[in-house]
Order: structure tokens, then C-alpha cells, then sequence
DNA sequence: ATGCCGTGGAAACCACGA
């Protein structure tokens, strides 16, 4: 049965970033990636470099900030949207789906929402109920679905080095941890909980204080995945490595493997 | 433990991130 490698990776600037994004893909050999905080206006993104190292790509750029963008190393993507539905005034380049490889995969950017309370952190609260509603939607449809990305959430206290100092940031509030649980109530599958139930594992490190050094991370680019999907998962991990070199961003890339049968 | 660092864009500082 072939194993099919999805990862994510918020590379808070792909331009900025593109020698060490290139790098980790010729090293990981993902078949699907999301990312996001690109950081680049559309026409800025740099589709040739990842072209050249077998990257086929979708992107919805934005001028200095979000963005986000899913690569393939099949050439058959075909986009199913580029904004979340429920909000037309909405101009934030936060989410885009594709169907790849026989799967919905939707890749997204959740808002970071501080300072809390706050007009962000009400614009993270209304973000989360869209993309609920609009993930409702797509269990109702039965297909294979994965929603990937960065959440800004921290689901639970094993997902945060220091929870009692996190308690009023707007990743790890009552209501945006309360969101997520009542997302992946659904029926979502959170790959890497799933797999790795009792251990501490980060996506992100801080770039000040030392945070990679000391390990003081936070969990929250996550894999969620619909009914269908769940049984195929077979591995999930962060690169953490990739964290460590020169010129990284703050998040590491993070990644799951299915099965897939045909 | 308060953006202390990093990125992008516009104008040599500012917004934003988590």
C-alpha cells in the first residue's frame, strides 16, 4: 500500500525564507505541503524555485502579511476556494483548499487574536466559527478531508512548556481552547495528540530568550483529520531539527503519513 | 517575561507576530 507524506510549515516568509524551505523539502520529500505566513504579494511568490526541485503550487499572496500557499509533487490540484465562506468584507489571506491526490486538503492561517479581549481576538473567535462551519460542511460531504495549518491554539496544558504563564494569551484562553475542542468534536482526528498522546511535543519556538535552546515551545500547527481519513494515519512528527538552523523560522515543519490504498 | 527577535514595507521607523 503507497504512503503518502503531508506536512505543514508556517515559514513566516517564504522569500525571506526560500533557502531554508528548499533545503528541508529536498531533505523531508513531503508529497503535499501546506504553508503559510508567506508574507508576499501574489505575484511575488516564488513558483519557478519550487518548481525547479519538483513543486507544483497554489498560493494566495498578500501584501506583508499571511498568505498561504499548498505545494504538490503531482501536478493535479485542482482549487476548490480561496477565502472561508461566512464573511465577504473579510481581506485576509488566511485559507485555501485544494483536492490532491484524492484528498480535500484545507490550509490555513488562524488568526493570532491578541491582544485579548480585543477587536483581534473577536476577529480570531469570528475566524474560528466560520472555519467550523464551514468544516461541518465538509464531514457532512464524507470525503477524505484534512484541515491543516496554524491554529494559535494550544489545545491543552501538555501542549505549552509553561501553561500557567499563557493563561490570558490569546492562544491558550478558555474560549479559543474551548473553539478547537468543540471543532474536533465533530469528528476530527488530531494526528499528532492521536499518535503521541502523553508526550510534550512543539512546533514553535520563540525567536528571544533563548526558547529553542531551553526547549520552551508551543503546540500549535496541527492536522486534523475527517473520519475517513483517521484509520489511514499511520506516522506524525515534527522536524524539530529544522528549527535549529541558521535563518529558521520560529515554527518547525510538521508532518503525517497515510496509507493509502490503491 | 513587558516583543528581548525577525520579517516586510516604507521611509530610516513601524506594524505585526505568539
Amino acid at each position: 500500500m503507497p504512503t503518502i507524506k503531508i506536512a505543514t510549515y508556517n515559514v513566516n516568509g517564504v522569500n525571506g525564507r526560500l533557502p531554508v524551505l528548499l533545503r528541508w523539502l529536498e531533505e523531508a520529500q513531503p508529497d503535499i505541503v501546506c504553508l503559510q505566513e508567506l508574507k508576499a504579494p501574489q505575484e511575488k511568490f516564488p513558483e519557478q524555485a519550487l518548481l525547479d526541485i519538483g513543486y507544483h503550487a497554489i498560493w494566495h499572496g498578500q501584501k506583508s502579511w499571511n498568505g498561504v500557499a499548498i505545494l504538490s509533487r503531482s501536478k493535479d490540484i485542482r482549487e476548490l476556494r480561496r477565502t472561508l465562506p461566512g464573511d465577504d468584507e473579510d481581506t485576509h489571506s488566511r485559507y485555501i483548499e485544494a483536492f490532491v491526490n484524492g484528498i480535500v486538503i484545507g490550509c490555513l492561517y488562524l488568526p493570532n487574536g491578541n491582544p485579548a479581549p480585543g477587536p483581534k481576538f473577536d476577529y480570531k473567535l469570528a475566524w474560528f466559527k466560520r472555519l467550523t462551519a464551514h468544516a461541518a460542511d465538509l464531514i457532512e460531504a464524507d470525503m477524505p478531508v484534512l484541515l491543516v495549518g496554524d491554529y494559535n491554539v494550544m489545545p491543552t496544558e501538555l501542549d505549552v512548556y509553561k501553561p500557567e504563564s499563557w493563561t490570558e494569551d490569546a492562544l491558550f484562553r478558555p474560549e479559543v481552547r474551548t473553539a478547537f475542542m468543540k471543532l474536533v468534536k465533530q469528528g476530527w482526528t488530531d494526528a499528532i495528540r492521536t499518535l503521541h498522546p502523553e508526550e510534550r511535543i512543539y512546533t514553535f519556538w520563540d525567536y528571544f530568550r533563548n526558547a529553542y535552546g531551553r526547549n520552551a515551545g508551543l503546540r500549535i500547527d496541527h492536522f486534523l483529520l475527517s473520519p475517513e481519513l483517521a484509520p489511514k494515519l499511520k506516522k506524525a512528527g515534527v522536524d524539530k531539527h529544522v528549527r535549529g538552523w541558521e535563518k529558521s523560522s520560529d515554527h518547525a515543519p510538521v508532518w503525517i503519513e497515510l496509507k493509502i490504498s490503491k
